[in-house]
DNA sequence: CAGCTGACTAAGCGCTTGCTCAGCATGCTG
DNA sequence: CAGCATGCTGAGCAAGCGCTTAGTCAGCTG
């Protein structure tokens, strides 16, 4: 039914983190449903009946419809800052760091769309303290990749007059691919993601 | 308020396509409020309120909440592609072309922000004879900037190994500009279209 | 001035929404 | 085996939804 890696994202063996099955197929209902639809247009019948139980399950499992959102939405978020991070603190000079973020940033977009979705597009929806949350791990990726821009322009790797635009056009095109990809791309996550690496390298005039 | 220049996109001085200035303001108050809360979050009673008159009004001049979404949607796709055609089929050469088109498709972006949130993030919630209509002014868009690209291939201006790709980035990184541009954006439509110009140019591999 | 029209409102209908609650089955614990 | 916690369901409540209806009123026409 879908192809997003939901698993990646919450721990599903025994351990601390451990949830019953049930709390998390109630997440990946959530995270199709709010994709698929919105978040205002699904109803807590539609991700009750799509886990296979009742609507008065969902509440023993989650306190709201908006908790399984801000439960989506953060650990949408938490795994692409870890991603960003591990590419700018990787090996290799600006333009090489550079490219492997562009890679996995753009790949996981195509292939997590569905929480991308939910990650990008249904902010608006999340409850104050949950937004805050949210907001600050933007800002935490939008910094990352400035700052590699920045260390980029310093190294005379990159020629850039404006990082703060620089930085806003690389975020923009991967977060973009959440909205337009879909299964019937003929692209795999992992060629556009090598396609998007090497026009981000020339738009930010890599000497290559 | 707002400064989404929705004027340019329905007459409301006298003449053939004139309508009741009532009429012109549910417009303005249903494409800001979906735009800030999305369609299926706004009520009737919401748009009636912001336009200054009861729920009941809204069905005199049109038809349901859905018309109005048909409406806007329209209206702002079909400015989209009169803007990209224009651009297209300008004069000088692709990389000259290419870089008006970018400049204003970006600036359209900024500007009409609250116009462009409805056209580019609303589409799942339109009724489906609307949406056909849309979804084929969505494909001259992208074909138009496909034509462009493929154009400055042959003349030997552009560097692109996929133009099709290409062409996605490209529209993708305007489009993009709806969802992250607000009034707090330190640069104006104009300038930031300059400045995304030029990286769309390097991307492209232009001989500048 | 009567007759009519178009723009509008107050009231509310039928339905769906998020969420609650009393009760039931299952399986673990002492 | 009693006692109890856990996970769940069926029924349903209060609120809010899109939209309709009956009726008001200003302003134009003959």
């Amino acid at each position: 039914m879908t192809s997003t890696p939901l698993a990646d994202l919450w721990p599903t063996l025994p351990g601390a983190d451990a949830r019953p099955e049930a709390a998390y197929r109630l997440l990946q209902a959530a995270a199709e449903s709010f994709a698929e639809r919105g978040f205002h247009a699904t109803t807590t019948r539609d991700i009750a009946t799509a886990a296979g139980m009742s609507p008065a399950a969902l509440y023993i499992h989650y306190q709201s419809k908006a908790a399984l959102l801000a439960e989506i939405s953060q650990a949408g978020h938490a795994a692409t800052l870890a991603l960003v991070r591990d590419a700018v603190a990787g090996q290799g000079g600006p333009a090489e760091r550079m490219r492997r973020l562009v890679e996995q940033f753009t790949a996981w977009h195509a292939r997590a769309r569905t929480v991308g979705r939910v990650v990008n597009y249904e902010l608006h929806a999340l409850p104050e303290d949950a937004y805050a949350v949210v907001a600050a791990l933007r800002l935490d990726i939008e910094r990352e990749v400035s700052t590699l821009i920045e260390a980029g322009v310093v190294a005379g790797d990159f020629q850039v007059s404006e990082v703060r635009t620089a930085a806003r056009a690389v975020t923009s095109l991967g977060i973009d691919v959440s909205r337009w990809y879909t299964d019937r791309s003929t692209e795999t996550p992992e060629e556009l993601g090598r396609r998007y690496g090497e026009l981000v390298l020339r738009m930010l005039g890599a000497r290559i």
